[in-house]
DNA sequence: GCTATAATGAGATCGCATTATCGTTAGCGT
DNA sequence: ACGCTAACGATAATGCGATCTCATTATAGC
């Protein structure tokens, strides 16, 4: 981390642009646009890096692979199109959950992720085109 | 799926006593007691056929390996201890979700995950021993 | 009790995401 | 422009959960 490289700035840019947590072959596909040759190994070394240094956070979802988005975005959850399996963010929370524990739990934090279609595949509602990002 | 064996019966048992979700190791540890010899093979052969039997159902949650339940219990989610990293139960739910997505997303279903201390390893409130099932 | 064969257990193997290796490339300070 | 060396890319290696192999064991029908 202590050289601007074409490469990481493809990186950086990427996860930036992006309104969703991506998966490192997805930053890999998205980054080689502008950093030709990049390889899958970068992308893995510049998250773990970016990640250390608190510019990013790891994003887990239930049976999936870590995914990746800035760290600088407020609590928020997430949302899996059960056809394209992309995930996006969701700016909203049901709020205070800590009721929900059995007695004598102490809750500290919450993950919500909802599942459905995305606006690309929902149903009815079809758009004209779909191009996926 | 067509004898009933002694290490079939251990795993059913071991589930069903279970008021959480298993990791596939915690019910080899909790099927030994009772089943001799019984080998991690045959746990996940077990578990695998009861799950296509549905009889059990898999849980995941964010980042950990799949666990298992019986399917029989109605909707509900889940709770993992920060510090013994065990997953309990939770007879709760924040009720509809469905207007938290963005404008255009079709919610279907979603999964809860509540974080914290659980009843053993809760500060302040000190339990006796800690007996761990 | 006898037998056919489903089921088991130990260990080898697989699948795959992630990490390490290492020769080459290219920032950046001078 | 030069040189040091961080960073890169291709690919081998790792880690590990899950599955497969196969000789052995034990269930269930007769």
């Amino acid at each position: 981390m202590e050289r601007n490289t074409r490469q990481r700035t493809a990186i950086r840019a990427v996860i930036a642009r992006a309104e969703r947590p991506l998966l490192p072959l997805e930053v890999l596909d998205a980054a080689q646009v502008v950093a030709r040759g990049l390889g899958i190994a970068t992308v893995y070394r510049t998250l773990k890096a970016l990640v250390d240094d608190g510019e990013l956070r790891m994003v887990n979802l239930p049976g999936e692979n870590a995914r990746f988005e800035a760290a600088d975005a407020n609590h928020h959850h997430h949302f899996q199109c059960s056809a394209c399996q992309r995930v996006f963010d969701v700016h909203a929370c049901p709020g205070d959950l800590t009721h929900l524990a059995p007695r004598g739990f102490v809750v500290e934090d919450h993950d919500l992720t909802l599942y459905g279609r995305c606006r690309d595949c929902a149903p009815h509602t079809q758009r004209h085109k779909r191009h996926h990002a």
